[in-house]
DNA sequence: TCTTGAAGCTACAGTAGCTGTAGCCAATAG
DNA sequence: CTATTGGCTACAGCTACTGTAGCTTCAAGA
């Protein structure tokens, strides 16, 4: 059985670009053309891009993904580093959820004090203005995802 | 008193180039300059920076921190908008807490169930490769920050 | 067989929000 | 006077795609 791009997409879950898009940066090999320069796949192909697509929606990043990946080609081998790997990502994840549940109680707070009177009395914007007044921060932590 | 971009990005908290950069999108507005043609800073500067470094801090979008300015320019008008986008980005922030609390979960479940054995038996590769095995379920919920 | 519309192709630009680099000039301390 | 630090512009690069233009191929219906 063989699958065209767009059904490839289809099963996975993504956009025909997204999947080009794995090809270029050597996640997906490179697949066989039809006479007319078309992508064809096989289940192989459905099941690596599966993967993908759940690891990118568990968040990992693609670096990650590709060592899972090669891991995934050695199944002989032990696991630790695919388990360091997730762990570590949890532990990203766990820093996000911190900061992000500072961020909430801020912006809660800030809400909260909104006197809905005008501008040159508002909290938010006075909060914003001044570091003092706020109990999130921040040396650097940009976060992602 | 007059500052250098760099005395304004200490100020601040934040690097050289990232003021350099607000000033290009039109966070920040174009300076004086000294005769040898760097940028000069004064209080009101470092106060805005502040502002916007604050309010990065926190989350918001360069967009919403261009309203939120355009607002605290405006002391007399009433406080609903700012409030409102405050508001956005604090649901914003629940949403992702609540996205990354179903990633953390899963990771978690993954690890758990590592026996620490071969990659062929190894859960976080089986169930990377399986949705099925998975409570995470996307659509496309792209996150970012 | 012809046509039409959907789907595929390549190549490139754009997104957010910076960050880093190259190659130069200005300012200041010793 | 010189060495170092800091500033200048312009541009490339980062992540992980997404969108667009302009073209070709494929499959189904008349």
């Amino acid at each position: 059985m063989q699958f065209t791009i767009g059904r490839l997409a289809d099963a996975a879950g993504c956009k025909v670009q997204t999947v080009r898009y794995y090809e270029q940066v050597g996640l997906l090999r490179r697949p066989e053309r039809s006479g007319g320069n078309q992508r064809l796949y096989s289940q192989v192909d459905i099941d690596r891009l599966t993967f993908i697509r759940h690891a990118r929606d568990l968040g990992f990043p693609l670096d990650a993904i590709r060592d899972l990946i090669s891991l995934s080609d050695r199944p002989d081998q032990p696991c630790d580093a695919a388990d360091a790997i997730a762990r570590e990502q949890l532990s990203e994840v766990k820093r996000r959820i911190e900061h992000l549940q500072a961020l909430r109680l801020e912006l809660e707070r800030m809400i909260e004090q909104c006197s809905h009177g005008r501008i040159s009395d508002c909290r938010v914007i006075e909060v914003l203005g001044d570091h003092g007044k706020c109990a999130v921060h921040q040396t650097n932590g940009r976060v992602t995802s």
